[in-house]
DNA sequence: AAATAAAATGAACATTGTTCATTAAATGAA
DNA sequence: TTCATTTAATGAACAATGTTCATTTTATTT
């Protein structure tokens, strides 16, 4: 695809159209975001958001193919707000010790952004519109994922986890941790009768650093 | 609320309608079940479910308040056949083998009926029509998680677990079965392009195995 | 100033869950 | 059997939603 300008000048104007363009799209996101972290995903209509940001229905449509390629901006946003917290743990020197505190993070993340973590790791719209633009694969996921799995293998060389399959390992600690934010954030905490179901994420979290440190 | 009858002959009439009713009514879950096992919850509509039994939109609507009604007693019936399969575990007397056995047939419920699993794990329709009505708790959730933690009781009054509390610790290993569940049916598992995906999850489990053995 | 290109619009459509006045069927009394 | 009454079933109609697209408005270029 190929735009030729004649002069300077429309190349400016050309360029700030660009900008404006972009402009906008930003503010669709961020209305959206606004929107369905209050509202939820699923109550959160095209309509709502071009009413709050004084465009119509068809301008949205213009800037995304759909309400799914919203939700796929967002999950792309959740995850550099993710990796932007993880950013601290740079400075933890001692493998275990990252381990533990990235799980705290990623808890402390899911309690505080419910919405943000149903998109980036329950929603299956993300993954199929993945699926559907064949040659993009799901980086966010692969990387936070290979960060993991960096640390554990870390953690491995420093002589813990003997005997365990790295993968295998990674998936499961993954798995743990999400698993009590999935439980907390669908209310089964609260179903099962445990009082203090806030509480009870980091309660079990604190129950698997015990292990953890044996290993 | 009181009905009287005037006559055996009424009250046979009045029980066959009754029958008759009951019957309807499992007709549209029957209906409903196969249907979103096929199609998925959403795609599942009160119409493509009238249109398989060959009765009118309405008449679904005589028989249930909602389509959340239906999706609770859907909910209600997955938990009746996860007891079902949780039967055998009443044959296992050591703990930590029935423990370990429990985890394993969870993974093999959820992998074989994914949607019935969000359902009952995921979905939050399910607990919002419990907390509306205000008197009805989400009994099948407390049950099953009652009887993982009576498991997890023996295994510590038999000498494992020391240290830990007991309902964070019972949370913790629901979590982290839970999670694994998740994350495979949430498609998160492939893509994050670790693969074998279905292999994975048993994979994840034998390593939870292996470090509660130590235990 | 006119012609062209780009952007924005909102009416219209299809699909959903849901309601409810109407119709049909079944029942019980006379 | 007949007919009034109760019960069950119906499907047209409504509101809300995602989505499309011919039309209008605005901006740009000539």
């Amino acid at each position: 695809m190929f735009i030729l300008f004649a002069s300077t000048k429309q190349m400016t104007t050309a360029n700030r159209k660009l900008k404006e363009k972009e402009e906008l799209k930003a503010l669709i996101l961020d209305s959206a975001k606004k929107l369905f972290l209050i509202k939820g995903v699923e109550q959160t209509t095209i309509r709502s958001i071009a009413q709050h940001i004084d465009y119509s229905v068809g301008t949205v449509y213009v800037y995304f193919k759909d309400k799914n390629a919203i939700l796929n901006e967002l999950h792309i946003q959740g995850f550099a707000q993710l990796s932007i917290q993880f950013e601290v743990l740079r400075h933890v020197a001692n493998p275990m010790e990252r381990l533990i505190a990235m799980g705290r993070l990623y808890i402390e993340f899911a309690m505080a952004n419910p919405e943000m973590y149903e998109l980036m790791f329950t929603l299956k719209a993300p993954m199929e519109a993945l699926n559907e633009a064949d040659d993009e694969e799901w980086k966010q996921g692969i990387n936070a994922f290979t960060f993991l799995k960096a640390t554990v293998l870390e953690c491995i060389s420093t002589g813990h986890f003997k005997g365990h399959q790295p993968d295998a390992l990674t998936f499961m600690i993954w798995s743990l941790v999400h698993g009590m934010c999935s439980l907390h954030i669908s209310n089964r905490i609260t179903g099962v009768r445990l009082d203090n179901a806030a509480g009870m994420v980091p309660a079990g979290f604190e129950e698997f650093i015990l292990i953890l440190k044996k290993l």
